[in-house]
DNA sequence: CCGCTTTATTAAACCGGTTGAGGAGGCGGG
DNA sequence: CCCGCCTCCTCAACCGGTTTAATAAAGCGG
């Protein structure tokens, strides 16, 4: 059985209309009696039968799909949990829409112009997600010349014709972890920083930067890691070996943080004794680590929400306004404390 | 400009051929002077069409498109490390195929029937990826019903028409962990499992279980938990506070294990000197944690790989042929070690 | 009872490809 | 010289919807 899919003809003729008719009364369009309606809605229930999807994208040009193309290395994305939670986010509002979501993932980041154009010129969807925004970032050009509708994930430094959806785009997180340890007493905070490439690494190195500028506390050092364990052990021992020790670091996401936390320890940097460590991202881990991980807590379900909720708009419409998440806030754990020693004022 | 998108039409008038000789071209039927063929190639890229997916989804009744619906709760999914590496491995064979994929992510698994329904009946994939399988899937059923080619990541319970591509179905990367803590000496080696409903939790639970048995060693305390952190350090608290609390145990993720690690030492049993602690997937932060865990590695990013093929291939060819991948390796750390007080024989 | 408007419905074109049947031209064999 | 066949290519139908324009029927004022 289920040999033949059953079609909108076959509807049609059950109920004794035309297509046009069961098109009509499945996009509720007027000039239909509301009887003849209810009558093919009726038929078409209990034929079981929905409309293709294939005809229905072919018809109106539209493929009821957007895209999502992650160009990061595949490990990276599996210990990310920023991915996953934004895309259940972003699936809660498609599907009510009637969108799918593409999910494409790329190891080797060159492809990603190709990846784009063929997403593009295929109409396999109708708007893509421009996440990891990065300077100068090449997609938005491609994407205007493509004619493909998009939304970015915070802003790029360059002008682009496409809403952005900001959650902590000017880092304000990062600002107050910063000051959360300046006003503990700290006075030689560092800084484990992301690829320098991606927009959000400068700001949140930008913001620590700020906030220290601002309570006249000197810049202590920073290091460029990737994201990953591996590199936040690594920047921790190298930062731990300075012959000016920081006496506080500002991880730029959890995962390092919590390696950093058990490298200090190895090296005899008890934390938060002589060690005081933030996060970024509030993993449902860091609570559980020892000692607790103190993080700022994002929402990227939320994030991904707004950012699906704002492209289906900027489709549909032409434009959408940006939008702008709340700040995140600090989850103060047992990983921060004063310092041993208080400073030398 | 890109107003109206190129399409095969314009194509066939620019180089004088007319649509059929272009779509020969493009999906190298016989028949077409080699010449030609040529010609119509370097026109269509020099114009930079590639063929509309909706015009040819339509006209071969074919989706290029698989799906995969996930149906756990958004915050489980950001802290599982499976399903990014999965889709990384599924995703790059599928885009070597021209296939794309679309991603469903439901929070109420109450809704998951629903959503392969309409994903069969619109027509918007050709196949799917059951995983997290359950005893007597029900899926599994529904799936044949609707007509819709699948492939099972590991097996269900009952019989099945889809290809099963399995990693570690009957649980060896448990067997092996736990016969570590036996070969170590430990004779209380209790287990935390996951929700009972998925296949993989009894297993992995059997497995354990046959292993003590063979051992001759008496089958340790077993709690069920989630496979959060919140549920692994539950699940290590009750199990050190019964009156003869464990030497060992065997969880069923890392993620579970991290957090009843530090659960552990919290409540005077440092680990590996009171407890030994063994994980399950090999997470990066695994590596990291202090002691460094004992855990079983598997493979998502190859699992992906394999069901995609063997996916592919059942839609093509209305069959392949079941896999089994290679068993997952146990990779020893310090989290575990031989017991403080020799068992009494 | 006619002509005009309004309402309910349908026929047919169209979206952009694929595909089977068929036609033009060249060539070899009888 | 004609026929048949092979090669190369085109025509037109088709996939399953949407949409525009046209038609049939009904309402209505005069």
């Amino acid at each position: 059985m289920a040999q033949g899919r059953v079609t909108i003809v076959d509807v049609a003729s059950r109920a004794g209309v035309s297509k046009s008719a069961v098109s009509f009364a499945l996009n509720g369009r007027p000039g239909l009696a509301e009887e003849t309606r209810q009558r093919i809605l009726d038929v078409a229930r209990e034929m079981g039968w929905s409309p293709s999807q294939r005809g229905r994208s072919l018809a109106v040009s539209r493929a009821f799909a957007v895209g999502l193309i992650l160009a990061r290395a595949p490990e990276l994305i599996g210990s990310d949990p920023f991915y996953p939670s934004f895309i259940a986010g972003a699936e809660a509002v498609l599907s009510k829409s009637g969108y799918s979501l593409l999910l494409q993932v790329l190891d080797d980041p060159a492809r990603e112009a190709d990846a784009y154009h063929r997403l593009a010129t295929e109409g396999r969807v109708d708007g893509v997600f421009l996440s990891d925004m990065r300077h100068g970032d090449p997609r938005i050009a491609m994407l205007t010349e493509l004619g493909l509708p998009a939304v970015t994930l915070n802003r790029s430094n360059i002008s682009s014709p496409f809403p952005a959806v900001c959650l902590d785009d000017n880092a304000p997180g990062i600002t107050v972890a910063t000051r959360h340890l300046i006003e503990l007493g700290h006075r030689r905070i560092a800084h484990v920083t992301g690829p320098v490439e991606f927009m959000h690494a400068v700001r949140r190195r930008d913001a620590w930067g700020a906030a220290l500028a601002d309570a006249g506390v000197p810049e202590g050092p920073v290091v460029v890691s990737d994201f990953t364990a591996s590199g936040g052990a690594a920047a921790t021992r190298e930062l731990l070996s300075l012959e000016e020790p920081p006496t506080a670091i500002v991880y730029a996401n959890d995962l390092m943080a919590m390696a950093g936390m058990v490298v200090a320890q190895d090296l005899g940097f008890p934390v938060p004794q002589r060690l005081s460590v933030t996060g970024f991202d509030d993993t449902e881990l860091a609570a559980y680590v020892s000692p607790a991980l103190t993080t700022v807590r994002t929402s990227p379900f939320a994030w991904g929400q707004h950012a699906a909720q704002t492209l289906l708009q900027f489709i549909d419409a032409g434009s959408a306004p940006d939008v702008e998440l709340d700040s995140p806030e600090l989850v103060i754990r047992t990983s921060t404390a004063r310092p041993l020693e208080p400073p030398l004022t």
